[in-house]
Formats: structure tokens, sequence, C-alpha cells
DNA sequence: TTGTAACTCCCCGAAAAAGGGGATTTTATT
DNA sequence: AATAAAATCCCCTTTTTCGGGGAGTTACAA
């Protein structure tokens, strides 16, 4: 039975390579380009895929909000997230949103090829090489990344906004004093000793757009 | 005559794209593969290639360093840098180090082919699609980013690891207060009211590896 | 219901950064 | 040799952050 992959990414260079592998004839595949998210979400109505490779950075929407959007409309759908960024919380992100795979763009064709195809026969999750581990933290260099509150969160796009706690207590309506705990805590987690390698973390991290 | 290509690019998907483009009989090319900066920087000694093609972003060194490794060391050979970056002062600081070509990989892969060939053939410069308006700043959104002196570079990044005024004065063997000077005219040209701020911008801007 | 995690608020003092000056020496570049 | 740009150093005051405490209130789960 024919079945039909969406290929949701901006740069061409990548997507023809991936059209390249999936095209060939014995896989009985037909593959479809889509260059942004909202594009691709489009093309989803009406349009039978069983599968779609997903880039996580796209110039107008997140993989992530792609990877929701997707799931709760067509639940059947399969989708294989494909990208360079290589961190957890990313992974984690994308796994909730509801991927069905995750291969880094530093794999191997054959890597890829095969993970793609196992999701789509089987079903089954697949993670590429190097991501189990990123999940775990053993990752080469990879400062284990902390656990933050919606609060914080919240706290912490502020702070990198350049805003004083005084501010962000106004803005939020709760005391500056509270902010400074909320800010406290953000150092303790992040094991950073002040706000400017905090926001580098944090940045470099994913954990503020 | 036959001419040689070295593809300086980590992601296999990427490199196998490019290897294909390059591949026409007709173009009497010879494409070689190297995943990380200090493999290419290698087989460069020895063999006589014509153009490198080059990702901006290696695992191991940066591609401007590889650009001017590799200029300096083979004066006439050809750099064409193909990367996701799509900031002025990196675009600069590649054409600095000596680079005859600039493509976003979000170019369509007629592009690319083009700006190579073109570049092999009269060496002349080429800036790809959307490249020359980042140059002048005209980019989608783009706030204008400073340009910075090789000291305040220097302290920038000091400053984003956590260190303070003091600590980098004892770490450069210079006065925590010319260090006070460095970081409020960083702060100035960033148009940054306090650190936080300074370095989600520097972060985000590429300015800090 | 009995934790526990998250959020809230407060105190103190010390350290660092920010805002606003001024001024001299190096180092390129023309 | 002259100019400009970069780098260096210093003063002052005010604001903000940081370190190290304590403590009450939801809200949700075991």
């Amino acid at each position: 039975m024919l079945k039909q992959i969406l290929i949701v990414e901006d740069h061409p260079i990548v997507s023809d390579s991936l059209e390249r592998i999936f095209s060939d004839p014995a896989l009985n595949l037909k593959c479809i380009g889509a260059a942004t998210g909202n594009k691709g979400l489009a093309f989803l109505n009406g349009n039978p895929i069983d599968l779609v490779i997903l880039d996580i950075n796209l110039p107008d929407i997140s993989g992530i909000e792609f990877c929701k959007s997707a799931k709760t409309r067509f639940p059947g759908i399969k989708i294989v997230a494909v990208t360079t960024l290589a961190q957890r919380h990313v992974v984690e992100q994308m796994l909730d949103a509801g991927a069905d795979g995750f291969i880094l763009k530093t794999s191997d064709t054959d890597d890829i090829k095969h993970g793609v195809l196992q999701v789509l026969g089987n079903g089954e999750l697949y993670l590429g090489k190097g991501v189990k581990d990123l999940i775990r933290g053993i990752s080469s260099g990879n400062i284990e990344l902390p656990m933050i509150t919606r609060r914080e969160s919240e706290i912490l796009k502020l702070i990198a906004d350049g805003l004083t706690n005084q501010e962000i207590g106004e803005k939020l309506f709760i005391s500056p004093l509270t902010v400074d705990t909320h800010r406290k805590n953000l150092l303790l987690k992040f094991n950073a000793r002040n706000t400017a390698i905090l926001i580098k973390t944090a940045v470099s991290g994913g954990y503020i757009s």
C-alpha cells in the first residue's frame, strides 16, 4: 500500500536529500515537501499523510507547536523530528507533544532512513543515535539543565528582558521581595553565581525564546 | 580541467545533497567531504583543493577560524560559506576572514549551485539571496547589532561566564575599573540597561559561543 | 490527612553593577 | 606626523543584586 510522507523543512538542501532517501520505488512511498509549519499544517487537511518528517527550527511556528496541532487534529499521524537542536529539554518537549521519533541531523542518512521506516512500520518510538544519552544527561559536556516552575520561567524571561525585581513585581502584581526569592531559586537551580551566567545558560539551553 | 571541491559540513544529510549537486559529470568536478573543521584543514595539506564549501557551525572549530587558517596557508583557495546563521556580523566576520561567497541554507539548490560555480569560475565574490540585505541591516526584524572591539568581545565572554569586574581584571591583568569602562561601553553599544538583557542579546546575536 | 511543592512575603548586610562624569596612554591608519 | 580609535585608569553616588537566613499560604497528590 502506498504511504505518504510530508517533509516540513525550510532548507531546500535538506528536504531534497530527505526526498531522495525516501523516493526509492522499493519503499512504495510518496514524498511531499512544505517549507513552513503553517503550509505543512494546511496541507494535512484533505491529504492522507501517514508520517511527517519535521524540522524544529521553522521560520514561522516552532516544531513543537506543529506537533501538538497535528497530533490533536490527526491522532493517527506519525511525526519524526529531525533537527540540529541537541538539547535535552527540546527532546522532552517534543516527546510530550506526541512525537514518535527524534533524530539528530548529525546522524548518518541510513540512521534517518531506518528510524523513519521503523516508525512508519511498527509505530514504535524511535530515538536516534545520541538522543537517548541526551535524555539521561550523559551527553558530551552536557550540564544537566534544571526543571523550573511556571512562575520561575515567567520571571526568568522578564529578567532576560532587562527588568529589575521592582519592575517585575509591578508587572506581576507581587512584591519585589517575592521576585527576589524566585530569582535566588533560579540561581540555585541553574547553579549560577550571578545574572550574567544565568541568562547565558538559559538562552543557550532554550529556556528563553 | 578537473577541479576539486572540499565540503566541510557535519550533517551528512546536507553534505550528501551538496555532493550530488556538484557531481554532475558535465561540471567536471570532484567532491570530497569532511565532517569537522580540523579534518578539513588536515585534508587541505597535500590535496589540491580549488574550493571549499564551508558550514559555519562545526563541532570542533568555527567556520571563521577555518577560513582564516585555510586562507593563510593556501591563499589561492576559494571558500564559500553555506549556513543557517542569518546574522549580519557573522557575514561580516566571514568576509573579513577572506570568504569568497556567502549563501544561506534557506536558498534554493540552484542558487547554491550557481553561487559556487560563479566563485569557482571567475573568482568573484558571491552573496546569496538575502545576504546583501542582511549586511545593509534591512533584514526582517533585524535589530542592528553593534560592532564591538576585540577587547570588548573578550570581556563580554568573561561576563557571560559569570566573572565579576574584579575577577576579569585579575584574569586580563588590568584594573577592574577598566573592565567597568568596557562593560559600560558594551551596555551602550547594545543599548542594554543591565547585564541580563546584554547577555541575552549577545548570546542570541551570536557574539558568545 | 499529611506531606510536599509552589508561591508568597520579609529581614539584614555585603557585594556588585549602573549612571555620570574626566583623563591618559597605545595602537593603528592615513 | 597627525588623527582617530581603542584601551587604559580614576572619581563619585545610587541602585540593584547576592548571600543567608525565616516563615506563612495555597494546592494538589499520596
